[in-house]
RNA sequence: GUGCCCGUAGCUCAAUUGGAUAGAGUGUUGGCCUCCGACGCCAAAGGUUAUGGGUUCGACCCCCGUCGGGCACGCCA
């Protein structure tokens, strides 16, 4: 028996539309929209009334009438044009709650039918240090590779390197400008190959030469000069090693760490293919695949440029192709800024021109960009991106002001790594607590405050319980019982859970764990505010408030996690 | 020029995909620490959902127009 009281109705529900010949499509419940009325509300009356050409009340008469007849209601009434309002009874809130409680997954369903996924996020580039736009991407892809995982999906994330384009060309181009050879290459660190490539950035911007040397040098590069293999191996192995640390302060786990460089055989392999379905073609030197034009302009796809080198479509063309073939990806789930949606949708239009991912399902999740007070694209003061690792430094900063002084019991290190968790969790729910759709407004100051729908408010919730639980010590929680209205919303509001999450996975959308987590922190705040547990009127009663507390730590912990933000197990403040 | 996205409380954002009285945070005002952690709780004020029409039992959501904003449009990735 499933322990989804949600379930349970709608079974109950779809047996009596099916004895009154209704469409059982239409025997859902939802959490009700108004908690003054009922539970839980049926709609399926209204959308029953076009089919059946009936009036929806009396539709809705019908099935509450055979719902009446049920002990496990308190209340079913028939509203408005026609919905059907559910109360249910104290006891069986309170039975769900304890097995609830008892399961290990506490109510989450698994998916039927897992799916092999590959998941494209990151998209960090070689010698440029990860920024705040970096920032959305890491956030996004670890939480949605955790809410995959967690319904039983198979998921594998992949960083997806930007490591063989033009840019490579161009380091490569100014360190021999400087040197005048590769000789010295491998004696350089992340910062001087940065430097390198501001310089680059610069000169090929009003050089036109410059761009042409950098171009020559990175086809060159792809068609295997010994030489600029060697360097580029080093220029990628430390801006690898350069990007790891940052994700990692980030909880950003990458199962993979494979770049555009490793698609580069396939690519050939794809141009063949296009080559024989004839749907490439030569236009100005270029081999390209023309898309059809239905209801909007759609410009060519550009296979291999006029200079012989790879385009980044014919790379991700190409890493499909891999990702199918070698990975058996059933779905591939693409986290990045959402104006490349034209790029996505060319590429998606071409893979299936070429049949190389039959039956797998080619999705962008596109997030908008992360914004300053202007509305614009985040600037730093002198109008350069920010540094992800200098956004993670202010935001600890903050934090650790309003930390007390070491002391033995808590010293230094321990602190420090409190500040770590906090900051770490504020940046991330400030990005997660948004739709992914929809960019933001950046604030700085949102750091120094940690009130209301933050990450740490989430946190602080945790750690206090986590102090209730220490000082219960020996009380053990027992048998949930309903006494007053916020253990009622309190128990309400858990049994969401299984719904949330399903949900979240369904829409690839972390922002609805985020707001259930933090209006199931707040939920429980009032209900902390209203009913003493320890001293609570009787031990029972005392022991059901414990095992809700518990509960609710419990999933607090889950939905942190899957946000990939860390539960600290207390917290400390300044005096 | 063409296409896509957006416009909701002073500000930042929601609204379970067409359902009831559009909700949170922040800011403002006022209450609550002798009591399990006040990074907390309770309350008040704040809205013609840019605008004009249409579709229907019912629209923030769907369709058309207008105004305003963002983004993308072949050899950067």
């Amino acid at each position: 028996m499933s322990v989804s009281l949600e379930k349970i109705i709608n079974q109950k529900l779809a047996d009596i539309f099916a004895e009154l010949g209704f469409n059982q499509n239409f025997a859902v419940i939802k959490t009700s929209d108004r908690p003054d009325l009922s539970d839980f509300q049926c709609n399926g009356a209204l959308a029953l009334a076009k089919s059946e050409h009936k009036n929806p009340r009396e539709i809705a008469a019908q099935i509450a009438a055979a719902l009446q007849q049920d002990a496990d209601f308190s209340a079913v009434s028939v509203d408005g044009p026609g919905f059907i309002n559910l109360k249910v009874n104290d006891t069986l809130i309170a039975s769900t709650i304890d097995n609830i409680s008892a399961d290990e997954r506490l109510g989450c369903d698994k998916v039927a039918e897992p799916q092999k996924i590959v998941l494209d996020s990151g998209g960090p580039n070689v010698a440029k240090a990860l920024h705040v736009g970096h920032l959305r991407s890491a956030v996004i892809g670890e939480s949605i590779r955790r809410i995959e995982k967690f319904v039983g999906n198979d998921i594998v994330s992949d960083v997806h390197f930007g490591d063989w384009g033009t840019p490579m060309g161009m380091i490569l181009a100014e360190i021999i400008r400087q040197d005048g050879n590769l000789s010295k290459t491998e004696t350089y660190t992340i910062e001087d190959i940065s430097a390198f490539y501001k310089r680059a950035n610069i000169r090929c911007k009003e050089d036109e030469d410059a761009k042409e040397t950098a171009r020559k040098i990175t086809a060159e590069l792809q068609n295997g000069n010994a030489e600029y293999r060697k360097a580029w191996q080093h220029l990628r192995s430390v801006s690898v090693a350069a990007v790891k640390k940052n994700y990692e302060e980030l909880a950003a786990h990458f199962d993979l760490w494979l770049g555009e460089s490793d698609a580069h055989e396939t690519c050939a392999e794809i141009v063949n293919i296009a080559k024989d379905k004839n749907v490439a073609e030569l236009d100005d030197g270029a081999t390209i695949v023309r898309l059809e034009e239905t209801n909007k302009p759609k410009p060519p796809v550009i296979l291999v440029k006029s200079d012989g080198g790879y385009s980044y479509q014919v790379t991700d063309i190409a890493t499909i192709k891999m990702r199918v073939d070698d990975l058996h990806a059933q779905e591939i789930i693409y986290v990045v800024d959402k104006r490349q949606s034209l790029h996505f949708e060319q590429v998606f239009e071409v893979a299936e021109k070429l049949g190389i991912a039959p039956n797998v399902k080619l999705q962008h999740i596109g997030f908008g960009t992360v914004n300053g007070a202007d509305g614009k694209p985040f600037k730093t003061r002198d109008g350069g991106v920010m540094n992800l690792e200098d956004l993670i430094k202010l935001s600890k900063d903050k934090v650790r002001e309003s930390m007390p002084e070491p002391t033995e019991e808590y010293n230094a290190e321990y602190i420090e790594k409190l500040v770590s968790q906090i900051a770490i969790g504020a940046i991330k729910f400030q990005d997660l607590k948004n739709n992914i759709a929809s960019g933001y407004i950046f604030e700085l100051d949102d750091f120094a405050k940690f009130d209301g729908k933050t990450g740490p408010y989430i946190q602080y919730a945790v750690a206090r319980i986590n102090s209730i639980l220490r000082k219960a010590g020996a009380l053990k929680g027992g048998n949930v019982v309903i006494s007053n209205a916020e253990e009622r919303d309190l128990a309400l509001k858990i049994m969401q859970l299984n719904n949330i999450v399903m949900r979240a996975h369904e829409a690839k959308e972390p922002s609805i764990i985020s707001d259930y987590a933090y209006t199931l922190a707040q939920t429980f705040s009032s209900f902390y505010n209203t009913s003493p547990i320890m001293s609570a009127e009787t031990p029972q009663l005392a022991a059901s408030r414990l095992r809700l507390a518990a509960l609710v730590r419990d999933i607090l912990t889950l939905l942190l996690n899957l946000l990939g933000i860390e539960a600290p197990e207390i917290m400390l403040k300044k005096a």
